[in-house]
RNA sequence: GUCCCCUUCGUCUAGGCCGGCCUAGGACAUCUGGUUUUCAUCCAGGUAACUGGGGUUCGAAUCCCCAAGGGGGCGCCA
């Protein structure tokens, strides 16, 4: 029966070694993970540090599943982390196309001729198989469904020679594929193992760098490669990504797993970016926050962990809060203009008639205290509206200590009748009560701030009533001095 | 069931290839104190880990073996 393709030799490597050809290959599914986003990034960082090419190809043969709309999703996800591609679909160019598996079905058929030829193939059920060397037998086993129930049942194995995965972070790894698998479903579409490989060999890719899920697989590919003659590339299978609590890999579904979450929150690409590339690779300078330059020149896959991470949202977050602290003015200004604008807070007549000073002088006073920009528009709202959100726990603690309402009325006086509304007078008057009180200043900050900006934090007060203007900060406090007192507490 | 990969503070990790410099370092988180009218920042300090068992060795986080635990594959999904 066996019709023997000549095992080819390990790559006889002649003269200087073929320059890097890295690839992502995500399937247009709606969704952008940040696993796929973490294996594109080290594919791309190995293709720059390498002076390579970083070749996006399309897996969108299950062409139920997949739709245009989807393709949008994966370019600008890519984007937005700051990957470009030398090659792919549409006008990214480059002469080893078509990038999509949905169009290189002329060349699918072209490579099952060559196993079809070389007797490696047979149908059943309407799919084609291909079909492993080596004596058969019968097995039973338990088996487990995507949905976790455990099943019996008997099935065909193969004894097939073992084959070694040269791979550039586990070592070398020796596995013996068992089992006979689908290269044409019976749809008539190819399967993933056959086109991935067929691309891989066709588009001269030398460096495979994907998540470990797909080591175990890597024995089908070798396989496959061997019945073409086709020397397999290096494989880097880098470590998952665990979810932060529970059980296994961060899936789709789970909280925080789609890029898509972190740009509508405004997280910064680049931080997003920086802390990706630390789950699984530690820069060799010691440094954990450094500009996309040094990374990669540092970045080698040698480097790469074995262990799998666990995705810790906090700590993006400290790295969002450093990246936006570094943040030149202009571009500062630019995003949370655009921001504040999204939100509808700039939309109000009054604001747009104060306009472009106004806002201005509110970034300078909210910038400081910003941990990043999804909370821009929380803290800056009261500046925009009249109907800004209260908070309920600060008015709750507040209430818990006294009555703040009755506190603002004590002020309020005095604060009417002052000539000037600058930081001396407003100093005199708070600080001149909470002395004859003989009180902490605190005691009238606090619900003042409340009154007048519905939070326990933000910029210093003088600064809020300043920038707020008197007639507005007055109103805020007469309204807020009027509300009835807490009531007794059961 | 079976095969493959992995295993240092709560989390991400340094160190491991070339055993002694490790009474195991850093970062995030957390706790304490200081600065700040508040909040955020910032500063100082603290708690906290080599999965277990054997072996090799004068000496093991580092080398070997076993176990346990974790992860993944075994799909006409990718």
């Amino acid at each position: 029966m066996s019709t023997n393709i000549q095992t080819p030799a390990t790559a006889p490597a002649t003269a200087a070694p073929a320059a890097v050809r890295t690839r992502f290959a995500p399937s247009p599914t709606g969704f952008f993970h940040i696993g796929s986003a973490r294996t594109a990034l080290f594919n791309w960082l190995y293709a720059r540090h390498t002076g390579g090419t970083f070749i996006l190809r399309i897996e969108d043969t299950d062409t139920v599943r997949n739709s245009e709309e989807y393709l949008r999703v994966i370019y600008e996800s890519l984007r937005w982390l700051g990957m470009d591609w030398d090659e792919g679909p549409g006008d990214a160019g480059g002469s080893f196309g078509p990038y999509k598996q949905s169009e290189r079905t002329a060349i699918y058929h072209e490579y099952l001729a060559k196993l079809q030829a070389a007797g490696r193939t047979y149908e059943k059920d309407g799919a084609v198989w291909f079909r492993l060397e080596g004596e058969r037998f019968t097995a039973r086993e338990t088996y487990k469904e995507a949905d976790g129930t455990k099943l019996d049942r008997v099935v065909e194995k193969v004894k097939a020679a073992p084959v070694v995965i040269h791979d550039l972070i586990r070592g070398d790894v020796t596995r013996a594929e068992d089992r006979d698998f689908v290269l044409v479903r019976a749809n008539g579409e190819p399967g993933f193992h056959f086109v991935n490989v067929v691309d891989d060999i066709t588009m001269a890719v030398t460096h495979v760098i994907r998540g470990e899920d797909h080591l175990s697989n890597t024995s089908k590919h070798i396989e496959l490669y061997n019945a073409f003659g086709a020397t397999p590339p290096t494989f880097a299978h880098i470590p998952l990504i665990l979810k932060n609590d529970g059980k296994g890999k961060m899936s789709k579904r789970d909280k925080g797993a789609l890029i898509e979450e972190y740009q509508t929150r405004h997280f910064l690409p680049d931080a997003v970016r920086n802390f990706l590339c630390l789950l699984g690779w530690t820069p060799t300078d010691g440094r954990e926050i450094l500009p996309i330059a040094d990374i990669i020149a540092q970045f080698d896959l040698r480097d790469v962990h074995q262990g799998n991470a666990r995705f810790d949202e906090r700590k993006m977050s400290h790295f969002n809060q450093q990246y936006l602290r570094d943040l030149p003015a202009d571009v500062f200004n630019a995003k949370a203009r655009q921001i504040l604008r999204d939100a509808g807070l700039t939309d109000n007549a009054d604001v747009a008639a104060a306009a472009d000073a106004y806002v201005a002088a509110v970034l300078d006073l909210i910038r400081e205290k910003l941990r990043g920009l999804e909370d821009l528009a929380p803290m800056s709202a009261y500046f925009f509206n009249e109907d800004f959100p209260r908070d309920a726990k600060t008015l709750e603690t507040l209430q818990k200590k006294g009555d703040p309402a009755a506190r603002v009325r004590q002020l309020l006086p005095a604060l009417e009748a002052l000539p000037d509304w600058d930081d001396a007078s407003l100093d005199a008057v708070i600080g001149g009560l909470a002395t004859a009180e003989n009180v902490k200043l605190n005691e009238f900050f606090a619900p003042l701030r409340f009154a007048v900006s519905g939070l326990n934090g933000g910029p210093h007060l003088h600064a809020i009533l300043r920038l707020l203007g008197r007639e507005r900060a007055l109103a805020r406090m007469r309204t807020f001095a009027a509300t009835p007192p807490t009531p007794p507490s059961a």
